[in-house]
DNA sequence: TCTTGGTTTGACCAGATGGTCAAAACAACG
DNA sequence: CGTTGTTTTGACCATCTGGTCAAACCAAGA
C-alpha cells in the first residue's frame, strides 16, 4: 500500500505501472497481484482508506463552539493533514485533476452535503456577527487551497525556501490569515 | 497544441499517450508525429510556452505603487490566469505533483530568483509599516494557493457549487481576503 | 498534363504493460 | 520426515505504446 501510495501519488493512475509499484514494495509482479486482483484494486483501496479520514477535519468543525477558534483549529487541523500525509494529499490532487472518475459521486454526496452543512453554520455565524460577513464556501476552498497547497505543491515550495520546514512558517502565517479575515 | 494540452494537463506526461492527442487533434498518430518529433516534444513545447507568461503577473509586481493595491493587482492577475488558462494551470500543478523533473532547474533559478526579489519588496513595505508585518513567502505561496485552486481543482468546486460560475464569488473573496492580510 | 513539394496514412516494429498460470519454495504442524 | 496450506516466481500472453517508413495523396505551378 505504501508503495502505491508513492507511486500513485506521484504520477496518476494512468502514470503508474504495476512494475514501478512492485519494486518499490520490494515485490515481484506476480506477487503484488496474489495481494491485489488488479491495478485497480490497489488504487481504490488507497482512495477508500484516504477517504474515510479526509473529511473529518471538518466534520470535527463544532457549530457550539467559537466561530473563530473553531475556524482556526478546522485549518490547522487540515495542515497537519499535509504535513503528516503529504502523499495521501497528492493523491487526492491527482484524481481531481484527471476529473475525479473514482470518487466524482462522492464528491457530488458526500462533500458537497457536508459543506452545504458547514458553510450554513458558518454564515450563521456571519449573520449573527461574531465573524465577517464572508462567504462561507469560499472560505473553506481558501482553507483548503491554503493548507494542500504545502503538501501539493512541495516541490515548488522547496525550490523557493529550499532547506527550511516550511510548515512552522505556515502555521504562524495560516493563524494570522484567518484570524484577520474573519474579524467582525 | 490544444489537443495535447486537454491531455497532458489532466493526465500528466506519462498517463497521456500519442494517440489519445492524435485522436482529440483529429489526426493519425503518423501525421501527428510529423508535426513534432516526439511525445516528449509536444509536452516540452507545451511547457515552454506556458512558462513565458507564467511568472509575468508576479514580474509586474511595482515596488513604486501602492503596497496593498500592487498586491491585490496581482492577486487578480493570477487569478484571471486561472480563469482564462485553468489547462494551463493544470499542466503546471501535474508537473509539480510529478516531481517537476523537466522545470526543476526554471523552478530553483527564475522562480526562486524573482519570488526572493519581490519578497525583498513586500519585506520592505511591511518594515515601513505600510503593510501588516506577514512573512512574504508565505504570503506569496497564499496567492498561489487561492488563485490556482480554482482551475486545478475545478471539478471538486463545480461539486460543491455546481452551476454557478466561481470566480466572480473568488474575485470578491480574494479581495476581501488580502485586504485583510495586509491591513497594517 | 507532368512535376514537385508538402501532407497523410496503413502497415509495421520493438519494447512496455496489465495480467495469467503452473510450478517451485517455504513455513508449520503432526 | 511427510503433508498441507500459503507465498513467491519464471515464463508467458494479448494488448498497448512510442516511433518508423515507404507508399499514397494532394495542391500548385510549369
Amino acid at each position: 500500500m505504501s508503495a502505491g501510495l508513492d507511486i500513485f501519488s506521484q504520477f496518476g493512475f494512468r502514470g503508474t505501472t504495476l512494475d514501478q509499484i512492485a519494486d518499490a514494495a520490494g515485490l515481484s509482479k506476480p506477487n503484488l497481484l496474489y495481494y491485489f486482483p488488479s491495478k485497480e484494486a490497489i488504487h481504490t483501496a488507497l482512495l477508500e482508506r484516504l477517504l474515510e479520514n479526509w473529511l473529518d477535519p471538518l466534520k470535527a468543525l463544532n457549530s457550539g463552539g467559537d466561530p473563530v477558534q473553531e475556524i482556526i483549529a478546522y485549518a490547522h487541523r487540515k495542515l497537519a493533514l499535509s504535513k503528516d500525509y503529504p502523499r495521501e494529499s497528492r493523491l487526492f490532487a491527482n484524481e481531481i485533476l484527471q476529473g475525479a472518475p473514482r470518487i466524482e459521486n462522492i464528491l457530488h454526496t458526500d462533500l458537497k452535503q457536508l459543506v452545504d452543512e458547514k458553510a450554513a453554520v458558518i454564515k450563521g455565524w456571519a449573520d449573527k456577527g461574531k465573524i465577517a460577513p464572508v462567504d462561507p464556501y469560499h472560505l473553506i476552498f481558501s482553507i483548503w487551497a491554503l493548507t494542500q497547497h504545502y503538501a501539493d505543491f512541495d516541490v515548488q515550495v522547496q525550490a523557493v525556501m529550499p532547506g527550511s520546514d516550511p510548515y512552522a512558517g505556515a502555521a504562524t502565517y495560516l493563524d494570522h490569515v484567518i484570524s484577520r479575515i474573519l474579524q467582525p
